[in-house]
DNA sequence: GCCAACGTTGGC
DNA sequence: GCCAACGTTGGC
């Protein structure tokens, strides 16, 4: 198992928009990154645990916890004109972004703020930070560990 | 394949 | 709104 950082703006979709879903289960789509896309479609799996991270917002940080419960599958968006997420080059046969199933396992009581998680030596490494634009991160089991203790 | 121009992300 | 970082596009 693996786990990760999925990045969203609260705006458009952040962790009460989760809760809010039927089941409390959502899908992670508008991934329009290659790299981001490949981690969803190559690596990400069922049961891998994943931080919800809110970014462009008042007070970025980690919001709380899913669970992936769908593998990677064509994000619909790409083929429908009307979205915001519409790519006019993907094909049926040939789809180029992908979605992931999420469900929420955990929100925080309050959101651990990424400049905390800057002070914490443990998490300097985080490929998040030198990385800043990449959407879906992979976390070592330590960043996963130091994170969660963070939240209590 | 190179590279300049341009667009997007995200923290502040 | 600004700016740094960096991904994408398109001409050559």
């Amino acid at each position: 198992m693996n786990h990760w950082l999925f990045k969203s703006e609260p705006d458009v979709y952040g962790i009460d928009h989760l809760a809010a879903e039927p089941g409390q289960q959502g899908r992670w789509d508008g991934i329009r990154n290659y790299q981001a896309r490949n981690h969803l479609k190559d690596t990400v799996e069922v049961g891998d645990q994943v931080l919800f991270y809110h970014s462009s917002c008042p007070q970025p940080g980690v919001a709380g916890v899913m669970e992936v419960t769908k593998a990677a599958y064509p994000d619909p968006a790409q083929f429908d004109p009307g979205s915001d997420y519409y790519d006019p080059k993907a094909t049926q046969e040939k789809p180029r972004w992908y979605a992931v199933d999420v469900k929420l396992v955990r929100r925080f009581p309050k959101v651990i703020a990424s400049t905390l998680m800057k002070q914490q030596p443990l998490l300097s490494g985080m490929q998040m930070f030198k990385q800043g634009r990449l959407s879906v991160v992979p976390l070592t089991e330590t960043e996963w560990q130091t994170v969660l203790s963070m939240a209590d």
